[in-house]
DNA sequence: AATGCGGGGTA
DNA sequence: TACCCAGCATT
C-alpha cells in the first residue's frame, strides 16, 4: 500500500496555524505553570529571571533567582557590588560570563541610561548578555511587545509540529524555525503566548518520552502524524570532549592561604582557584612539585576529583603546603593572601568547592 | 559557521 | 554514558 502524503493547501495551512495558537493558550490557561517570575512585570526582576535560565533548567535555577534578587535588589544595588560579591552569588550555576555581563550591564545602565531598563526590543538586545532569545523574552513579557521567543522548548516543538528536518544548531534551520515562531506568535497578548509555549515544551512536548496521548496538538502534529516525534528536533553531532588534569596546590603561611582570580580566557573566568599546575597527560605529584620553583612543603594529598563540563573533562588533585620561598613570587603572579576563615567568602569552580567541602568534613569528624 | 562556556537531572 | 536545559559571545 501506498503511502499517502499530500501538500496542505495555503488556506488549510492558515487554519491549522490558527488552530495551534489557540490550542496552546488554551492548554496553557487550563495548565497554569506556577513561576515566581511570571508573578511581576518590573524589568529587573525579569532580567535577572532570563539570565540564569540560559541553559539552566528551572529546578536549578530558582533558588538562584531568589538569592539573587534579596542580595541585589535593583539595578543599582548591583551595578553597586563588588564583581567578587555577584560571582558569589552566581557561585554553583555554571556559564559565570552571564553574571559578569549582568555587572557591567547594570553598570552601564547606571552610568549611560539613568538606572532604567530600556524599553525597546532594539535597545535591549544591544545589551551584554541578551541576544535574541531573552531580548524577546524581556520586550514580551515585560513590554508586551510582540516578539516570539525561540528556546530550546519552543525549537521542539515548532520542529515537531511542522517536520522541521534542518538541524536546530545551524543558521539555517534558526531562521526557518522563527518564521514559524513569527505566524504562531499571538501578536494581542505576546507574553502570554510564548509563556504558553514554553511551559508546553517543558510539560508535555518534552524532550524524550513526549505526552503525545494526550497532546491537544497532536491531530495538527506532523511528527505525530507520521510517528517520527522522536525524530525531531534534528541535531548535529556533539564534540568529543577534552580531558584536562590540574594539579592544585593549596598553600599556606601561618593560617592564610594564597588564592588568585582566574583571568584568562579560559573555563572558570573571575572565579578563584589555588596554585595550579596543569599536567600534560598522566603525570604524578612528584613530576609537579619537581617543576615548579617555589619552595613548600606538602602536608596532605587530596582524592582525585573530577568533574564533567559540557566541553571538558576535569581531573583534579589537590595538597596542602606550606610555603617556605618569599611570597613575592606568588603577589607577582597575582595571588592574593586570605585567612582561611574567610576562604569561603570568594567564589570558586564546582570542583574546588568540593574540595574544600571534604576537608572541612575531615577536620570535624577527625576532631 | 564553529566553537567555547558549567553544572546537574534523567533515562 | 549521552543528552538536554527559558543561550550568548567570540572568532
Amino acid at each position: 500500500m501506498k503511502v499517502q502524503t499530500r501538500v496542505k493547501s495555503a488556506i488549510e495551512e492558515r487554519q491549522s496555524i490558527v488552530m495551534i495558537r489557540r490550542g496552546l493558550l488554551e492548554w496553557s490557561a487550563q495548565n497554569p505553570r506556577n513561576l515566581p517570575w511570571k508573578k511581576t512585570e518590573e524589568p529587573y526582576e525579569i532580567w535577572v529571571s532570563e539570565i540564569i535560565l540560559q541553559q539552566t533548567r528551572v529546578d536549578q535555577g530558582t533558588e538562584y533567582y531568589f538569592r539573587f534578587l534579596e542580595t541585589f535588589p535593583s539595578i543599582k544595588a548591583l551595578a553597586e557590588a563588588d564583581l567578587d560579591q555577584v560571582m558569589k552569588a552566581w557561585e554553583g550555576l555554571g556559564y559565570y560570563r552571564r553574571a559578569f555581563h549582568m555587572h557591567e550591564t547594570a553598570k552601564y545602565l547606571m552610568s549611560e541610561h539613568e538606572g532604567k531598563f530600556p524599553q525597546t526590543h532594539d535597545e535591549i538586545i544591544r545589551l551584554k548578555g541578551i541576544g535574541p532569545y531573552t531580548a524577546a523574552a524581556i520586550s514580551s513579557f515585560a513590554f508586551h511587545l510582540p516578539y516570539p521567543v525561540l528556546d530550546g522548548n519552543v525549537m521542539r516543538v515548532i520542529s515537531r509540529l511542522f517536520c522541521v528536518d534542518l538541524p536546530v544548531d545551524s543558521s539555517e534551520g534558526r531562521s526557518h524555525l522563527m518564521q514559524r515562531a513569527e505566524q504562531l506568535l499571538d501578536h494581542d497578548k505576546p507574553g502570554q503566548f510564548n509563556q504558553a509555549i514554553m511551559d508546553f515544551g517543558a510539560m508535555i512536548c518534552r524532550p524524550r518520552s513526549p505526552v503525545c496521548k494526550n497532546c491537544p496538538l497532536s491531530t495538527y502534529c506532523s511528527a505525530n502524524q507520521n510517528d517520527t516525534v522522536n525524530s525531531f528536533p534534528v541535531k548535529r553531532k556533539s564534540k568529543q570532549k577534552k580531558e584536562r588534569y590540574f594539579f592544585y596546590l593549596k598553600i599556606n603561611k601561618g593560617n592564610q592561604t594564597y588564592i588568585r582570580r582566574r583571568s584568562k580566557a579560559d573555563i572558570w573566568q573571575n572565579l578563584y582557584e589555588f596554585y595550579l599546575v596543569e599536567g600534560r597527560g598522566k603525570q604524578s605529584w612528584k613530576d609537579v612539585l619537581h617543576s615548579t620553583n617555589l619552595k613548600i612543603d606538602v602536608v596532605t594529598y587530596s582524592d582525585i576529583y573530577t568533574q564533567a563540563l559540557s566541553h571538558q573533562k576535569i581531573t583534579a588533585r589537590f595538597a596542602e603546603a606550606t610555603l617556605h620561598s618569599a611570597e613575592e613570587l606568588l603577589f607577582e603572579q597575582g595571588f592574593i593572601k586570605v585567612n582561611q576563615k574567610k576562604l569561603r567568602t570568594f567564589a570558586y569552580p564546582k570542583i574546588i568547592d568540593c574540595y574544600l567541602g571534604d576537608k572541612a568534613l575531615n577536620l570535624n569528624s577527625s576532631s
